[in-house]
RNA sequence: GCGCCUGUAGCUCAGGGGAUAGAGCAGCGGCCUUCUAAGCCGUUAGUCGGGGGUUCAAAUCCUCCCAGGCGCGCCA
């Protein structure tokens, strides 16, 4: 909760740098932030000094103390010693307009920075497989995805956003082994992803007792590679009414592609690929097949081209990464694809490495852990899926209720209830870290209080209703104004608002938006205890006016905040 | 068998070398003639999976063990 900002943190080292010798960065680096805030903002802590010094660190934070007691800088006050460390207080007036200043001159680009511009960013992610349904399994790559595209471009960065469809591969062979066995036009017509879900989990059920299934699936598949008219048209039928499908999703969750280039893309560039590879000499046979023996990098084998001929996804990958490199020059190329591939990528990024692509080293692999039942995890093949289709419809579904209880009177009811349903969704999976597992739970998914994106969109609402009853906030007295918010609550939320940029940068640089959707935490956590403690139409003029400016800001924030996860804040709700 | 990941409060999770380990949910008790109670305040709750080690300092780093998950040439 205490928090600082750069541009202090960076003052406080630059103080003390003539003391110790130290440089700035390993000064910053060593800064942290004492657990209470009656403590100070910053910490430097003195045992690093001890050795050299010969003394010990509470000594030399007293000593460091008495050769600051009476300085001060710009953003800090005083510094006094606390055991082993040295805590600075912050001037919270020159740090509050600071703040201040920067939101309302960046306004909507608050908390991003232009300092990258023009670097291309491809990211790779959402990546459904045609004819299995868009479960709330593949929720985790699209939202993250989404996410990281968003935080990126607010960096400044060209973010090329590419959905590589698993629209190849064996399973259309069971599908159309499956269609031809048991189809019905008019069900597929009627509802095409369910049916074909359908039919999928028919077919393993039934090659479980008839193996042969398995065979003619693979024949299927061959004859697609091959070009077999009868195969390209299921193919191109499953694919188109898939895809429709799919678009709906991406419309209702705002999200919009650059490119849909799917596996089956990359099939033109599959000889030259396979050429390529046997160029370089990388790739030999075995059992009529070919594969890449990696021993050498500690890797498993990966093969290449199944002794019938047919190409694996490996290889599309390898042809898919030549493929945007050559189109797209990124200065980085990022997987967003599950933690069980980890694997895969690392062997598809050392292959890359091996035919001498120095750009090898710009792929990067987001992986994430995937969406567990209570029970179990969820079986694509079995049946055992969550439908995100159904998750987000109940959501929304809860949100319109809850409207309906609560705020009657509403304007625009299905807008806001399906901002406030798909934010609870999504921020649901934002908030955790990616690397972990979540176990999907109804009950939580349909709770609207407490850590959620409800909670933070609430808080944002509630913003603008009281800024509805006044004039607008006046930027231009921030000078005058922004000393008069001395209060605990308007210190502490202030300081807050002052760390977004900060991590900003910092979930672009780990990959991880869940730094954003905690931070939105804390920042509506601490506006609920300023609301509660600090009326603010109430106030006397000035002090009125101080807090109009503090809550706008506020609301900034949190709505920049909510887009760079993709998710809407309603003015009311 | 080998490799990777995870183990923190009853549950779901933050924190990932530093000062008394934090939230939310659930439970219990309060707060709506006052800016939206999807809120706020209080309270109960933890051998940070276990052992050993490194360090002035370990939930955090190393190592071994245990538990769970994921992966390991003809799926994607």
């Amino acid at each position: 909760m205490r928090v600082h900002m750069i541009n202090s943190k960076r003052e406080v080292a630059r103080s003390l740098k003539p003391l110790i010798k130290m440089d700035l960065a390993t000064i910053e680096d060593l800064l942290e932030v004492p657990p209470r805030p009656e403590m100070g903002d910053l910490a430097f802590p003195c045992f690093t000094l001890s050795p050299t010094w010969k003394r010990p660190p509470a000594a030399i934070a007293a000593d460091l103390a008495r050769r600051l007691a009476d300085k001060r800088g710009d953003f800090w006050e005083r510094a006094v010693a606390a055991g082993p460390y040295l805590n600075f207080f912050l001037d919270p007036q020159a740090l509050g307009r600071e703040t201040l200043a920067a939101i309302f001159k960046e306004k909507g680009r608050y908390g991003g920075a232009t300092t990258s511009n023009g670097r291309r960013i491809v990211i790779d992610y959402s990546s459904p497989n045609i004819a299995k349904p868009f479960g709330i399994g593949h929720l985790r790559s699209t939202v993250i995805g989404h996410a990281l595209s968003l935080i990126y471009s607010a960096l400044g960065y060209h973010c090329i956003e590419v959905n590589h469809l698993g629209d190849w591969g064996t399973q259309f062979g069971k599908i159309i082994t499956a269609f031809k066995l048991w189809g019905d036009e008019k069900r597929l017509q009627a509802d095409p992803v369910n049916y074909l879900f359908h039919l999928y989990v028919q077919f393993h059920r039934q090659a479980e007792r008839d193996p042969s299934l398995e065979d003619e699936a693979r024949l299927w598949f061959q004859q697609l590679e091959q070009g077999n008219p009868e195969a390209e048209e299921y193919w191109h039928k499953f694919r188109g009414l898939s895809l429709e499908n799919y678009q709906r999703l991406y419309r209702l969750l705002g999200i919009k592609f650059d490119y849909f280039h799917g596996e089956s893309h990359y099939n033109r560039y599959l000889e030259e690929t396979l050429a390529l590879v046997k160029e370089k000499g990388i790739a030999v046979e075995s059992e009529g097949a070919l594969l890449v023996d990696l021993d050498k990098h500690g890797l498993p084998p990966c093969l290449l081209q199944k002794k019938d001929g047919a190409t694996l996804y490996i290889t599309r990958d390898i042809a898919a990464a030549i493929y945007r490199y050559r189109r797209f020059k990124f200065d980085r190329a990022l997987y967003v694809v599950g933690a069980e591939q980890k694997l895969h990528f690392k062997q598809l990024f050392k292959i890359m490495e091996l035919l001498g692509f120095d750009w090898a080293d710009r792929l990067i692999h987001i992986p994430f852990g995937l969406i567990r039942f209570k029970g179990g995890r969820m079986s694509t093949r079995a049946g055992k899926i969550v439908l995100l289709e159904e998750v987000l419809e109940k959501s929304i579904g809860l949100a319109r209720a809850i409207i309906e209880e609560k705020n009657p009177g509403l304007a625009e009811k299905d807008r806001v209830a399906q901002a406030i349903g798909l934010g609870a969704v999504r921020f649901g999976d934002l908030s955790n870290d990616r690397i972990k597992d979540i176990e999907f739970d109804w009950d939580q998914v349909m709770d609207f209080a407490g850590e959620t994106a409800p909670y933070v969109q609430y808080s944002h609402a509630r913003i603008c209703s009281i800024l509805r009853k006044a004039s607008p906030p006046e930027a231009e007295k921030i000078g005058e104004l922004s000393g008069l918010l001395q209060q605990e609550e308007e210190a502490t939320l202030l300081m807050l608002l002052g760390l977004l940029p900060e991590r900003v940068v910092q979930a672009a640089q780990a990959y991880r938006p869940s730094l954003i959707a905690r931070y939105l935490l804390e920042v509506a956590r601490e506006f609920n205890r300023f609301y509660h403690n600090c009326p603010v139409l109430d106030s006397e003029p000035a002090l009125r006016a101080a807090r109009l400016l503090l809550i706008d800001g506020t609301r900034q924030v949190l709505a920049n905040g909510l887009g760079l996860l993709g998710i809407e804040a309603p003015e009311e709700m």
